[in-house]
RNA sequence: CGGGGAGUAGCUCAGCCUGGUAGAGCGCCAGCUUUGGGAGCUGGAUGUCGCAGGUUCGAAUCCUGUCUCCCCGACCA
């Protein structure tokens, strides 16, 4: 068997293999502060390109960004009771302002807050009171605001990019005057979050809403994209809530109607976070590391200079930047195509390991040999270091923009692939049973996927299942109705139609 | 927060049961060799053995506490 680059393999042992390419790729690392990471700028770069390219489709439909206080006054939380039941057990509370010198020479906190602060674990009661000031009349609506910010969930359980006590993410927030106008934009935003995650992460989702259990805390409905990852199991990768008039109430978010009465506003909230990296991770990265889908990739194209005697250095380099200059001039959906010329001083080997662990989308090795025909050697991420390839610089760089769509378009199908090849109906327990349940128990291959089944709609049902085997509804896709009523997979009662059964993050 | 595993050189880990003052491989540094690709040889540097107490003449090793990481469970984006 050939080595790879990642110990353990996806196949040897899923969950430590993503460690792993998390580490060799440079993505992320543990901190000294308990279930928070340091996100590396190999990662971060990641980040900012998600940033850039969903801030684009915001504001393509309205949106704009603002910011508000990290800090929640803990009346605030306590003003809508799911929403406190949601997250209470999970936030982080800062009840002094002030550190003194204590009895053994430590510092002890000091000067008691009259009122503690909650450190927000995401947004909707501070920016309900502050729409509540905004709104007045039906002519200051709608509000269609965004923050990008950090939020904080005090996990017992972490894992880098799922799950961290402390997270980078956007949070939508708007309110309107109508439930329609507001239905609307919940949905236009799983719409958009589909679309992101399908064209710049390539990685395919369904699209659906939560059910009961699932449904976010003072949400009226909850709304998914849903991902399977190499392993088979669910992610969900991004949410969007109808809020109702919840949050208008226990905020005071009113307004003078057309008709002049008093009225609540309709709210939604939306999200993504630094989970998504995550995402990518499990959906594109195999046993060298990671691979990046093009569109999101902190660089596109790694030029190594193969230098064996020192005579050689300076044409090679100036071919290499010749040809990095030649490619910089051609953009790659409104971005400039990034190269970067890798002049380290490390071996070889080493070198094209290391961009391969990092999952850069192409690599070109240029030697001396390479300045005579006026060539490059190429290696593409998404195929194999068999399939290399020489050509001239000018071909290439022409059709480079092509060749990052391609290798995008073929992340993309992969993961479609994987996903429809593992998704079932299943109309019986114990095929169910059978679909969910490792061979070896004591060292659970990757098996199971995304279960087509009826479901009555009862939480009873659903419940059994996750207890039994630690399955969940992923969500309940639109096109439900489709697939036709049906005896529900647990009780037999009739359902309206199939939901997505899956082992979840 | 419950159950399991682990923290020893930059990295991966051995040593711990049966206490005697720290090792290997990889990496790093130097020299030589090699030269279309994760190189070879020789030499060298590197550790308050997670942290704090305790037992002991003596602790990486035994005991207690504590912190962190990983896996499973409950909870969650």
């Amino acid at each position: 068997m050939e080595k790879t680059a990642i110990e353990p393999t996806r196949a040897e042992n899923y969950p430590d293999w993503y460690q792993q390419v998390v580490k060799a790729a440079e993505l992320a690392e543990t901190s000294a502060v308990r279930g928070c990471m340091v996100i590396k700028p190999w990662g971060y770069a990641v980040w900012e390109n998600i940033r850039t390219g969903l801030d684009g489709l915001f504001k393509a439909t309205g949106h704009v960004n603002a910011y508000f206080p990290l800090f929640i006054p803990l009346r605030f939380l306590e003003q809508e009771a799911e929403h406190v039941d949601g997250f209470a057990k999970e936030c982080a509370v800062v009840t002094h302002h002030r550190l003194e010198a204590g009895p053994d020479g430590g510092l002890v906190p000091a000067g008691e807050l009259e009122e503690p602060l909650v450190v927000r674990p995401t947004s909707e009661t501070i920016i309900g009171e502050t729409y509540a000031k905004w709104v007045q009349s039906y002519r200051d609506l709608p509000i269609l605001v965004n923050q990008w910010a950090n939020v904080v969930r005090w996990e017992m359980r972490t894992r880098m990019f799922l799950r961290t006590a402390e997270f980078l993410w956007q949070e939508g927030h708007t309110a309107h005057e109508t439930r329609e106008e507001a239905w609307e934009e919940t949905l236009q935003m799983l719409e958009v979050y589909r679309q992101f995650a399908e064209e710049y992460m390539a990685m395919p989702v369904l699209t659906g809403e939560k059910t009961e259990g699932e449904r976010f805390p003072g949400a009226v409905h909850t709304f998914c994209i849903e991902a399977m990852m190499q392993d088979r199991k669910a992610l969900q990768a991004g949410t969007s809530h109808f809020l109702g008039q919840n949050f208008a109430k226990a905020s005071g978010i009113q307004f003078q109607s057309r008709e002049g009465k008093l009225e609540y506003a309709w709210t939604t909230s939306w999200g993504v976070s630094t989970r998504l990296i995550g995402g990518m991770i499990m959906t594109h990265a195999d046993d060298d590391g990671m691979v990046m889908p093009p569109r999101l990739a902190p660089s596109h194209v790694a030029i190594l200079p193969i230098i064996r005697k020192p005579e050689d250095e300076e044409t090679v380099l100036a071919f290499c930047e010749k040809a990095a200059a030649a490619l910089r001039q051609h953009v790659y959906h409104g971005r400039g195509v990034e190269v970067v010329v890798d002049k380290r001083d490390v071996n070889a080997g080493e070198k094209s390991w290391g961009w391969i662990k990092k999952g850069i989308p192409v690599v070109l090795e240029i030697g001396p040999r390479d300045l005579a025909s006026h060539s490059v050697f190429v290696y593409r991420r998404d195929k194999t270091r068999k399939d290399r390839y020489g050509m001239p610089l000018e071909d290439f760089a022409r059709g480079i923009v092509a060749l990052l769509d391609d290798i995008q378009g073929n992340l993309l199908a992969r993961a479609r692939d994987l996903r429809d090849s593992n998704t079932r109906e299943i109309d019986d327990m114990d095929t169910f049973r059978a679909f969910f349940t490792p061979e070896d128990k004591e060292r659970p291959e990757i098996h199971g996927g995304f279960a087509r089944s009826h479901w009555c709609g009862r939480a009873d049902c659903e419940k059994s299942i996750n207890d039994a085997l630690s399955v969940t509804i992923r969500c309940i896709p639109f096109d439900r109705e489709k697939t036709g009523p049906g005896p529900c997979i647990v009780c037999g009662r009739e359902g309206p139609g199939r939901v997505v059964f899956a082992k979840a993050y």
